[in-house]
DNA sequence: GCCAATCATCGATAATTTACGATGCATTAT
DNA sequence: ATAATGCATCGTAAATTATCGATGATTGGC
């Protein structure tokens, strides 16, 4: 993870309407949900959502596959791991001791 | 960490100058650096930096202290932990499977 | 073939963010 | 007391982002 990268994840992930479509899309997964589905879940135009959607997906943070006329989403968890494991790096290294607390609260899953 | 919290967060790392200001400071932990070695650091004017580093201020990820006319920041290691542990809790519930890659990638630590 | 549905893209506009120099306010040094 | 240092804040201009309706392209059903 280089960090431009990072930093168009963070930027898709900094705006309430594209976490939560986010968010949304994790819980739905591994089935994914159409573009319309998320559309009406933001309470958005149909127009504005697709330009969010499309900052995800630029970001790599959703993946989109077509099926017949719908598009369906679904959540790369894979681009949150490598955000994570970026930001963990930079407390990780050398220092263990700083990044312990975040591994004790994250094993209690 | 509720999700205004979360969102001011990503927004503030959102920024090349201060994500890059916060990775600076958290390698300079527990000593921290006064605004003027991140100033020169950053390359930007003071007034401009000045601002980042209010927003990094506003989101909690840095912690200033007033030394005398300098003013040390600090990096609020928390902050992130808390913004982690926000983004892991969607895949976690229910769905360990999901985190497991994350955190086979964090113990390496 | 034709209509409806699904979604991306295209302007246009409003709102927000970024950046800077100038100024102001403390605090330290002389 | 005066000058200088360190930093925040103000005003402003430029750039970016967010939002919408309208339009266009593709697909499925009739």
């Amino acid at each position: 993870m280089i960090t431009d990268n990072a930093l168009s994840i963070l930027s898709a992930l900094a705006h309430p309407t594209r976490l939560e479509a986010f968010r949304l899309l994790v819980r739905h997964e591994p089935e994914g949900l159409s573009t319309g589905d998320l559309v009406e879940a933001s309470g958005l135009s149909q127009s504005t959502f697709s330009t969010h959607l499309a900052v995800l997906v630029k970001a790599g943070l959703v993946l989109a596959e077509k099926r017949g006329r719908h598009q369906i989403q679904r959540a790369n968890i894979d681009a949150l791991t490598g955000l994570m494991v970026f930001l963990a790096k930079d407390c990780c290294q050398g220092r263990a001791e700083l990044c312990e607390p975040l591994l004790a609260e994250l094993t209690c899953c």
